[in-house]
DNA sequence: TTTTTTATTAATCATTTGTTTAATTCAGAT
DNA sequence: ATCTGAATTAAACAAATGATTAATAAAAAA
């Protein structure tokens, strides 16, 4: 049994995401994250040394819990490219409805820091998985529009991820509630593959 | 003349909204803003009375000023849909290029109080544009596929927007000079417009 | 049981941070 | 030149905040 867990320190692991992923950073203080987690002030350091340290600690396990699970899909060589994109946009979608404040979290905590987030095993090669190859492949044998392959990527994260990072304000604007909001979302899950197919096709 | 400025206000100003967009609100210090702009400190109560009265400003000021030059350009009724999405592009790149850091500022601070965001004049009407009854005239000619408006707002946003946010990391991952993301940018603004229409045709 | 290590607590420290005050300088009106 | 109100400054205040300490309780080892 590897219950080298704490209660406690589970404690106030979870309570640090909720608040980190929710106000950010410096917005969040110790003793928010020891009265959200019922555990006294002291515990913090005496488990993890330091806020920053506790910070580091879940920005890193966030970010490889979300990125292993994708990196598999695109470099997968047994599924074609249409399959990746409807895979990746479909597992992306339910895990960003799961944690809606994830990808807004992300992008602006390393926003000043981006180094940390290269320590991460799984990030550098996306530009060198599976999906591009087959990518560059389509390009090759004239299937495809030749764009920089860079821009592929970026539109289907943008297609996915964006909405996510405005919906607070796509919600009041357009008098959304929560679940009508993930409705739309479900939605996309189909439909994003196929808009990239078709940005994409001659 | 309403020179009704006071040197040392705008040079608050001017600081405050470079460390905001930098740090956010929770991020930034009064002394770094002092700091930063070259004045005493108490200079930012005596002109703004708070912090959070000078956050309120800038936030204003910042978001108007990018709405408004946008409004016009959806609400045109001189102009084809597909001219509405070209200029879109092109002057929101321009204007994001200026100031990259602007849109995640602005969904991360919106992001716990989008209700500030509706006072603006300019917000709620994206969805009852022109350029919405064209897509909606589009959809009913047959020349368009029909999916939900909002979806097709929100992806010219996305391909738009959401780029400038992971610029950060895609520029660490990709190791791009500032000047080469710059052109990629500046790339997008002829590639998205195509990309928008060829997802829409049927 | 006794001893030793680990976990928990309340209190405290040292900075940081937003804001205010009281004194001083400056500019324009009289 | 003098007076008046606005602008500026250094200093200080009070609350918040990250971190530590010393004492206590609980658990594990002896």
């Amino acid at each position: 049994m590897d219950s080298n867990f704490s209660q406690t320190e589970l404690k106030i692991k979870e309570a640090a995401k909720t608040l980190f992923l929710k106000k950010g950073y410096s917005g969040t203080t110790t003793r928010d994250i020891a009265k959200e987690s019922n555990i006294n002030l002291a515990m913090l350091n005496y488990y993890f040394r330091s806020k920053w340290k506790l910070f580091e600690i879940i920005m890193f396990e966030t970010l490889y819990e979300f990125l292993s699970t994708m990196v598999e899909v695109y470099n997968d060589p047994l599924t074609s490219l249409e399959e990746k994109i409807e895979i990746c946009c479909s597992r992306y979608i339910d895990k960003t409805i799961e944690e809606p404040l994830l990808p807004s979290f992300v992008l602006n905590e390393l926003k000043n820091n981006p180094s940390s987030f290269l320590k991460m095993p799984t990030t550098k090669m996306i530009m060198k998985s599976e999906l591009i190859l087959q990518y560059n492949e389509g390009v090759k044998k004239g299937i495809y529009n030749k764009v920089e392959p860079i821009h592929f990527v970026i539109n289907i994260f943008s297609l996915i991820v964006f909405p996510f990072m405005c919906s607070p304000i796509m919600m009041k604007m357009e008098n959304l509630s929560k679940n009508e909001f993930k409705g739309l979302m479900e939605e996309r899950k189909k439909l994003i593959p196929n808009w990239i197919i078709q940005m994409i096709k001659k």
